[in-house]
DNA sequence: TACTGTCACATGGTCTGACCATCGTCAATC
DNA sequence: GATTGACGATGGTCAGACCATGTGACAGTA
């Protein structure tokens, strides 16, 4: 895990007398609350520890790890800032039931550190929405279509409203993706989701975008219902393209 | 941040007597640690704190967050697990250079916490993959194609290593994600290949596994130099499915 | 019987002070 | 000029203390 040496930077160049080449391979010392990360993590992956599950108090844990309170508190504070634990006063840890607030978490962090290029997270975007539409067509159930469906209705009550809209449109092509049932899918169309946010708030402020974006999604739900994956497929990624265009549009004017 | 409280938990079904609903939003107390990191993540995002760039000691910030120095390490010491820093003995905490370390490390602990089905995995490599092939036949360099070819030549030569070869393999099916020029892709194609490297390994070990597989490479290859995007991607895609089939195979006989 | 208040206890959250191992620096030394 | 050694700064670890909160048991009350 995190490296606490540096390579080894063989400093050969150093001044005119030869040394003969020492060979060695650099010592790896990793830290305590490193060490009890990777152990309770260990423990969760191999069922050991089931979500929802009670881990021994702070104190008890200490005489365990035979460490101090300081190095399993940093351990414990990392998975529980990093949403894998949760912890209460008065009440113990315990491993969280809900695993997908640390991919939320870590994606916040990610859109944090790193700026990702719009066009690329479109391109990829559209791919993914593209297969999540497809999926869909084949697998989505009666519920999570109608579901869909209605709220297709509620959008189109909301056209006015660009915020509220917005908010109705994230969770349609969520709904969509997640009607995939394909974790994976989700996951990836929610973290990129996440990094466009900002700029797709630009785009539905687009005088007309509103109106035009309901009728592709009529559009789209139209394929999933009559299960035709090809032509979820394209319908969604028309209608990601169109948003494309319609944010290079807006962006140009401004 | 991370939830202090329980959710709400309507005990409805509790007795005889029916209670009136009364709402309430749990009271978010976030503690310090938590703090200290979203104002370090919110440094770093702003550009005030550059990659490379050295913090002040832990004695110094404890002044400036006016806290003990336990809770400081807690959050120094989350930042440094993740990534995020890099703290060394004798020399300091700076902000590391290397993000991706960031997103590496924490892909490696979602694939710990959470499995995702294989044929979940399998079915959104095809699509970005099949991106991947596709955006490269539009915009690799010459050098990135000349050295994907010459990869492939090298893999012949490993036809009956089946560890090295799925060295090289990895190193191909990257190589193309990178030629892509679109780092959001790049990114979760390595994301979702070691989600896949156990699985992955069964497959290279069927027999004639390996000779195919290197047909395969080279249509890919010479669709993609050809400047050809559908036929890249129909062809990557084929490859996938082909592997696909290929585990399946080897999955039941055994 | 059902609710409510109280109290001891366990637990996580925070602070403080201390010691150690390591690194960078720079003067002293050969 | 190269090597060595002392010194200060820094992160890593520990132990002990106090606080605020949740739990559970128990008694009091309607």
């Amino acid at each position: 895990m995190t490296p606490v040496k540096n390579p080894p930077m063989m400093t050969a160049t150093r001044s005119s007398k030869s040394r003969a080449a020492f060979k060695a391979r650099p010592i790896q010392k990793s830290s305590i609350s490193d060490d009890i990360v990777q152990q309770i993590m260990k423990q969760i992956s191999s069922g050991n520890l089931k979500p929802g599950e009670r881990l021994p108090s702070e104190r008890d844990l200490c005489k365990s790890f035979n460490t101090g309170r300081s190095s399993l508190r940093e351990a414990l504070r990392c998975l529980s800032i990093m949403g894998v634990l949760t912890a209460r006063v008065g009440e113990g840890t315990s491993v969280s039931t809900d695993g997908s607030k640390f991919l939320e978490t870590v994606m916040q962090w990610r859109f944090i550190t790193e700026k990702y290029d719009i066009r690329n997270l479109m391109e990829t975007r559209i791919s993914l929405e593209g297969l999540a539409a497809a999926s869909s067509a084949e697998r989505a159930t009666e519920d999570e279509i109608a579901a869909l469906e209605i709220l297709i209705e509620r959008m189109e009550g909301f056209v006015d409203d660009a915020k509220r809209y917005g908010a109705l449109d994230l969770e349609f092509h969520l709904g969509i993706a997640r009607a995939s049932q394909n974790q994976v899918i989700y996951d990836l169309v929610s973290l990129i989701r996440g990094q466009l946010v900002r700029a797709l708030a630009e785009v539905l402020v687009v005088p007309d975008a509103r109106p035009r974006s309901t009728e592709e999604h009529k559009g789209i739900i139209s394929s999933i219902r009559k299960r035709n994956p090809e032509a979820a497929r394209k319908a969604m990624q028309a209608h990601l393209e169109a948003a494309i265009t319609r944010y290079e549009d807006a962006h140009v004017s401004s």
